[in-house]
DNA sequence: TCAACTTGTCTAATGAACTAGACAACTTAG
DNA sequence: CTAAGTTGTCTAGTTCATTAGACAAGTTGA
């Protein structure tokens, strides 16, 4: 277990220490040094351990308990009350419910909105266009198990494919879409990775604690020609899942 | 810019205000929105977007002062004072030097210490060995232009490279130890990658601000006939760095 | 039943975080 | 030079984070 210097640099951190130590507690739990049902060390321990207030511990459990990640039993203990982290699978030919197939008996995807809009910078530079060009946005939020998981947004080329967005309201998936104005296949032409906060509308979509991490993934999808079709930024809990290469 | 909805919650996050208007300041800059030199928005606009307190906006300029990302002068404003991410490319043949090579003028490696060691249960699951086998651990730390940008471990098996420690001495890469122990290539077999705040060793060896993310990335390296050989354990600050696959 | 150990709850005190307002000091454009 | 806009620095008050100690209430095993 990770021990956290605790009132010495508190103040300097602007991260209070209830909340270090919650994380050091879930980065056991979802790192797989605890599995469900394991009992934690009790909660004089604890403030021994980090250093700190039994007070600030129990503060700590309490926030994890909200979270739904451990449970608490008076005069028994806490105990772990949530699974490893899922494994996100990238690669050349990244497929959302594919890589997720066995980790969860339920996989949805919901479609936040589609709009028309003009492409960023960041975008028109990743899918090969003019700053300004027509580009088609996709917001969704994918859930394993009922428990949101992803929130990513794509931009398509709106003059390769007009009807992108029309199309999407009927399929699920991505691949189906693409099958159906013509590109057969598709491969990940490039990811990039960081990590960063939620920001307040993440922290909502996603059900996140305030303050929570994200796993950002950055890429873009190319036909068999090498052409840009899709350029994609997915947003994951770090603390529920992680990306496997 | 990213918003922060502010009094509201702070209290439910046990993160700070001004720590997440730096953080939201800091992805502006090392996320390319804003480059080396460009003049940041006044204390009083910063503190209306925010929906927080002047004071609490300068409290956040004079964090990421001291952390070298911006510097203020009176009368004037604010102003970038730092580069943009670095990118750490992953593949299967995962090479540190060649890698950010152009992306900074001098890159070093640092080693922190080699020691023999049993192996944990996860090390050993990855090296495929027994729980408790004889393994070499490494401990580095990565420097570009002076600045660490990884702190990394590695595990080898002692049977088949019982001399791993003492050539680490004199060669500094890990490619010419390995051909000077007859591997003459090795590929990345797997990679798992994940984030979380970093602990109280790692903010001190990264010269990091207290509370910040890493990047965490999780690799078997194997031999050409799939044979598992070293199993590296290697942190990125998420401000500095990301990882292109 | 009893003793030891667990979590739950209360009071109290200190310091940091945040807000609010005012004014000084500095820079820039006119 | 002047006016407008910027950052620097005070004071003051409220809320939250953390510590400390004490005792109640539940669980377990001897």
């Amino acid at each position: 277990m990770t021990k956290v210097t605790a009132t010495s640099d508190s103040h300097l951190s602007g991260v209070a220490i209830w909340r270090r130590i919650a994380d050091a507690v879930r980065l056991d739990i979802v790192g797989g040094k605890l599995a469900r049902g394991d009992k934690l060390a009790g909660e004089m321990e604890l403030a021994e351990r980090f250093g700190a207030n039994r007070h600030t511990v129990r503060r700590a459990l309490q926030a994890l308990a909200a979270e739904g990640v451990i449970r608490t039993e008076q005069g028994r203990g806490s105990f772990v009350d949530s699974a490893k982290r899922l494994s996100y699978p990238i690669g050349r030919r990244t497929r959302f419910s594919e890589g997720l197939a066995g980790q969860a008996s339920e996989l949805r995807r919901q479609v936040l909105g589609t709009r028309l809009e003009n492409a960023s910078a960041s975008v028109a530079a990743a899918l090969g266009l003019v700053s300004g060009a027509k580009v088609t946005r996709l917001d969704t939020v994918s859930l394993a198990d009922g428990r949101p998981i992803s929130r990513a947004t794509s931009w398509v080329v709106y003059r390769d494919f007009p009807d992108f967005a029309a199309r999407f309201a009927g399929e699920q998936s991505t691949t189906a879409v693409f099958a159906g104005l013509g590109v057969s296949d598709y491969v990940r032409a490039s990811t990039r990775i960081s990590a960063r906060h939620a920001d307040a509308e993440e922290t909502a979509l996603l059900k996140l604690a305030p303050g929570a991490i994200l796993l950002v993934s950055e890429g873009v999808d190319a036909d068999v020609n090498g052409r840009p079709i899709l350029y994609g930024l997915s947003r994951f809990p770090a603390d529920l899942m992680e990306l496997v290469v």
